[in-house]
RNA sequence: GUGGUUGUAGCUCAGUUGGUUAGAGCACCAGAUUGUGGAUCUGGGGGUCGCGGGUUCAAAUCCCGUCAGCCACCCCA
């Protein structure tokens, strides 16, 4: 009879992978707390409202949805954003400002596996409410970038791409779009990079075709790839609202490169996040190489909190996800090799000895050093072997001589040196040997 | 959800036109080795050949189905 498997898409971590997700959970975290974010986390299992709300009854087809035995219709979560507005929503007046929060969560979506993507993965989730002005941008951005070069990453290996669905917006509205027409515009844009002019097709089945100056106004934008060309192209639409919006991306960039991850950003208005609920700037980390998908996504969602039964706070965040990183930082070989190893081996002469060995690596450990020992009795050689690949800096030795005589002997597993010291000198002595 | 492709030991892979008890390397365990490690040698465990059905005297091999992985599409909050 066969063992039930892994559930598709599930994933298990054995020890040598879950050294590798410790590593970048722990500089994720380091980096967050260095930014002066605070962590939180909410539940795995939801309300499904929470995310149909949000999104529209279709999501379903995407989530792990069920009934629970007390008949609520829940669901895993996709995602962290609807968590976290209800949570600062519902306290929304009792934190103090600017609420800049973190976690490093679970998520499941009832997707078709690919490379990078599975049915559960971890996301970093990093979040400004209470600041509508781009400072918030640029703390985010600035932290987003310190979360992948944290791990040796530079800017020859990734870059973000930013883009401003405002901007977009006043644009369209100057260029004599109506609402319906912009949302479909936008649908278009997320497309072009793909398909190319395919993508006006369905612009044109729902509003009919475009005249051709209206759409080289828009590939015009399109292609803007900096932040004096991007000015070009707003001043010829001659809209207040677009020259007011200029005026925040200059105050982006500039705390941008004031803060030092410049050189990370580039100008790109051909990403707008499908058709999510971002309000303004949005932006999308990538390889550089780009044989990967999206390394990381966010931007600006002053509707949300109130929208989840908070006051109107605005707020802008990101994510970036385990897997699409891992794959990077293997295929730029950032990812150490990392083995843990005990401090000391303690290699034992029969169950005389025994005893009084266990009494020392306890106290060992009781002073926090790192130290292993056979469970079984075996032959010495047997024991050196195993103290050798343990990884162990140092093996201590509890012969019949040694401990007849008080001592133990500690042996240098790298460079084979032996010294002997009082029992009662060990803890002491074995920091020294490791340096500590 | 659609299409393509791949499934043999923990891992990487052999396995002849269908032919007897399916192999190798690495890894693991034990012995050589009763006080000094990484080596070497010897031995061992581990497979319903993804699963189910069909063709055949005979299937890892051929056919059908199914499940799973990978890749692309859809989607990507």
């Amino acid at each position: 009879m066969a063992l039930p498997q892994t559930l598709p898409g599930f994933r298990e971590f054995y020890p040598e992978a879950m050294a590798v997700r410790s590593h970048i959970f722990r500089v994720w975290r380091q980096t967050a707390h260095v930014f002066g974010f605070q962590e939180y986390d909410g539940p795995v299992l939801e309300p499904l409202e929470l995310y149909t709300r949000k999104s529209g009854d279709e999501i379903e087809a995407q989530l792990f949805s069920f009934t629970d035995k007390g008949g609520r219709e829940v669901s895993l979560r996709p995602e962290m954003t609807p968590t976290v507005c209800r949570l600062v929503g519902a306290k929304a007046n009792a934190l103090k400002r600017p609420i800049k929060w973190f976690s490093i969560a679970e998520f499941y979506r009832y997707e078709r596996m690919q490379k990078g993507r599975g049915r559960c993965f971890f996301q970093f989730n990093a979040d400004i409410f209470g600041e509508a002005g781009p400072e918030a941008e640029v703390e985010l951005i600035a932290l987003l970038v310190q979360c992948l070069r944290g791990f040796g990453l530079t800017a020859e290996d990734f870059y973000i791409r930013l883009s401003d669905r405002n901007l977009w917006l006043h644009y369209l509205e100057a260029l004599g779009f109506d609402e319906a027409q912009a949302r479909s515009v936008l649908g278009v844009i997320d497309k072009y990079e793909k398909i190319g002019d395919a993508a006006f097709t369905s612009f044109t089945e729902a509003h009919g075709a475009m005249d051709e100056t209206r759409k080289a106004k828009i590939l015009a934008l399109l292609a803007v790839k900096g932040i004096d060309a991007l000015e070009a192209v707003v001043a010829q639409a001659g809209s207040e609202k677009l020259t007011a919006r200029l005026a925040d991306w200059r105050a982006l960039l500039g705390g941008l490169e004031a803060m030092g991850v410049g050189a990370f950003v580039s100008v790109d208005l051909g990403v707008v996040r499908g058709l999510s609920y971002y309000t303004g700037f949005v932006f999308e980390a990538f390889d550089r190489k780009g044989d990967l998908r999206a390394l990381a996504g966010g931007g600006r969602y002053n509707d949300l909190v109130a929208k989840y039964g908070g006051p109107d706070l605005p707020a802008v965040g990101f994510a970036i996800g385990d897997m699409t990183f891992q794959l990077l930082l293997e295929a730029r070989g950032l990812l150490p090799k990392i083995m843990q190893a005990p401090d000391a081996y303690a290699v034992i002469g029969g169950p005389a000895e025994r005893t009084l060995a266990l009494g020392h690596v306890n106290e060992l450990r009781q002073a926090a050093l790192r130290v292993d020992y056979p469970l079984k009795q075996t032959a010495f050689g047997k024991q050196f072997k195993a103290a050798g690949e343990s990884g162990a800096k140092l093996a201590l030795i509890y012969g019949e001589s040694e401990v007849a005589r008080g001592v133990v002997k500690i042996r240098d597993l790298g460079d084979g040196k032996e010294t002997e010291v009082p029992a009662h000198q060990l803890v002491l002595a074995v920091r020294e040997l490791l340096g500590r």
